[in-house]
DNA sequence: CTCCAGGTTCCGG
DNA sequence: CCGGAACATGGA
């Protein structure tokens, strides 16, 4: 064990934001949580207003929670409306973490039609079995394997970690990037549009997840994924018996809407949803 | 057993 | 541009 580092952290909600389904590979570890941040081991726990982390892993911790966005600077961007609101009660404190770009678009390729708790086990058997084993007693800590690692496999290894047709495309994807096809730091470059038109060059990669890779893996916080839980919201909170709204609506709907900031709109309103729509998986 | 899950892609109106 | 269907796997 090594030294701790006492970070300020004013108005974060630790649990919600790892648990919020932004990321998928941090475990419970006491009172605090455990995982990998790129190949640095993060030990992290919130003591009131304040984040408890490893010292070796400060300077990542800091940046990886985003302990610079100013919460209340983006809460008054949000819309004001009823569905907003509860929302916002319900999230306080949820941030949007900065992940590595690959591990985190290559995540949300494998996140298609799948449920949260799968994503995180097909998560778990890349990083055990193709990722580098990190530096940590006591437990097995892995970092997610880089696209040049993954281009090597064959599609039935990546089969095997129960990715089913995603595999193809996770694959194709690692390929694409390895041989400089696609570059994400070019990507990181780019403005927003442009940036997605990119991503979707990739196998696997449509617009929501190439919304989910801008929002939490290219720091846009304005990127807005529709998915089944957001559209359900969508439809059933702002478009309540309208007939005939396409997707197309929709996105052009929650482009504008939620203003410079709507993909914390996002999260909050899709996190709100899972929790008390009935069933929490 | 049937249905659906943080979708993408291809195909026919 | 729009609605449907196929695509793997596991849990409810």
């Amino acid at each position: 064990m090594t030294g701790r580092v006492v970070l300020p952290a004013d108005g974060l909600d630790l649990t919600s934001t790892l648990t919020c389904g932004q990321v998928f590979h941090w475990r419970s570890q006491g009172a605090g949580w455990l995982g990998p941040v790129g190949d640095t081991v993060v030990q992290i726990e919130q003591q009131g207003g304040e984040l408890l982390v490893n010292a070796e892993a400060a300077a990542v911790a800091r940046e990886y929670f985003a302990l610079d966005h100013s919460l209340e600077e983006i809460y008054a961007t949000f819309p004001v409306d009823e569905s907003m609101a509860r929302a916002l009660v319900f999230c306080r404190g949820l941030r949007i973490v900065r992940q590595p770009a690959w591990e985190c678009l290559a995540t949300f390729i494998t996140s298609a039609l799948k449920q949260v708790p799968h994503i995180a086990q097909i998560s778990h058997t890349l990083r055990q079995r193709y990722g580098q084993r990190l530096d940590w007693p006591g437990a097995e800590i892995f970092a997610y394997p880089g696209p040049e690692k993954l281009a090597a496999l064959t599609e039935a290894d990546l089969r095997d970690c129960k990715l089913g047709f995603r595999a193809k495309n996770l694959l194709g994807a690692a390929r694409m990037i390895a041989a400089g096809e696609v570059n994400l730091d070019h990507v990181a470059s780019l403005p927003d549009t442009e940036a997605r038109e990119e991503l979707c060059r990739l196998p696997g990669v449509g617009e929501k997840v190439a919304n989910c890779a801008l929002l939490f893996g290219f720091g846009r916080l304005a990127a807005f994924p529709i998915d089944v839980w957001i559209e359900r919201v969508l439809r059933e909170l702002y478009f309540r018996r309208k007939r005939n709204v396409t997707a197309r609506r929709l996105r052009e709907f929650s482009g504008t809407y939620f203003g410079p900031y709507g993909g914390y709109a996002q999260q909050y309103l899709f996190h709100h949803a899972r929790m008390t729509w009935k069933k929490a998986v």
